[in-house]
DNA sequence: TTGCTCCTCACGTCACGTGAGGTGGC
DNA sequence: TTGCTCCTCACGTCACGTGAGGTGGC
């Protein structure tokens, strides 16, 4: 599919989308002869562990590691880097972990904020 | 107090205090002679107040716009901008209350994010 | 007097937004 | 063939981070 039909079903602008690619988060598998891009199942799939890992407040940079990290686990014929892939992804769940706790405060905070401007 | 021991207390960085009075959003209402900027307890607590807005994804030009409202109903002496002001902080708390349903969707994709991580 | 805190530039960064000008796809 | 979608620059924006070089406060 191209990329407008992948924006809409991601809610993520085409800007962002081509961002990502830029950056070496995620491309599209592929391209049209006239340079259109063309993305699978699978690359949505992608995009949407992306999308999910966002709100913890990752850089574009740590998100492309996790990226290549998951994509090496799924790969059957990764060997010596494999172990390596599972290393840095423990530490990133650990990571994911605190920023989910930080999220939760920011919420009670965002309350806290709602309750002040409710009475007055 | 001077700027580190309100950073402290509010757990901002000194950039963002300077940051937030160069655009507005609030100022330390003294100066000593040498130029030092001096916070009353009063400053610190509409800085929390912003520090608590800031989850909800507002820019620093519409919380700046919000403590100038907060502060017109704190003033006894105000009078017709008054409703307007009044007006415009119910605006934003229907915003607000948006914003805070997309911040707790938010939490919910880390959620899932966290689970599929853990499931490697 | 020492050193720690604070000051003002001013450039850098991150993640895009937003045209401009042009062309591919059904 | 029309128009809608997509393409690549490339500059702009927002909210600060990060020195540099200098000075105030107890």
């Amino acid at each position: 599919m191209h990329i407008g039909e992948v924006a809409t079903r991601t809610e993520l602008s085409l800007r962002s989308l081509r961002h990502w690619e830029e950056v070496g988060v995620i491309r599209a598998s592929g391209r049209t002869e006239g340079g259109f891009r063309v993305y699978t199942e699978d690359d949505v799939e992608k995009i949407l562990v992306i999308r999910r890992m966002k709100p913890l407040g990752f850089s574009l940079e740590e998100m492309g590691a996790v990226m290549r990290d998951l994509e090496l686990l799924a790969d059957p014929d990764a060997s010596a880097t494999y172990d390596g892939a599972r290393e840095r992804l423990a530490g990133v769940l650990t990571d994911a972990r605190e920023r989910r706790a930080a999220l939760e405060r920011q919420l009670a905070m965002a309350d806290e904020f709602i309750s002040l401007l409710s009475a007055q």
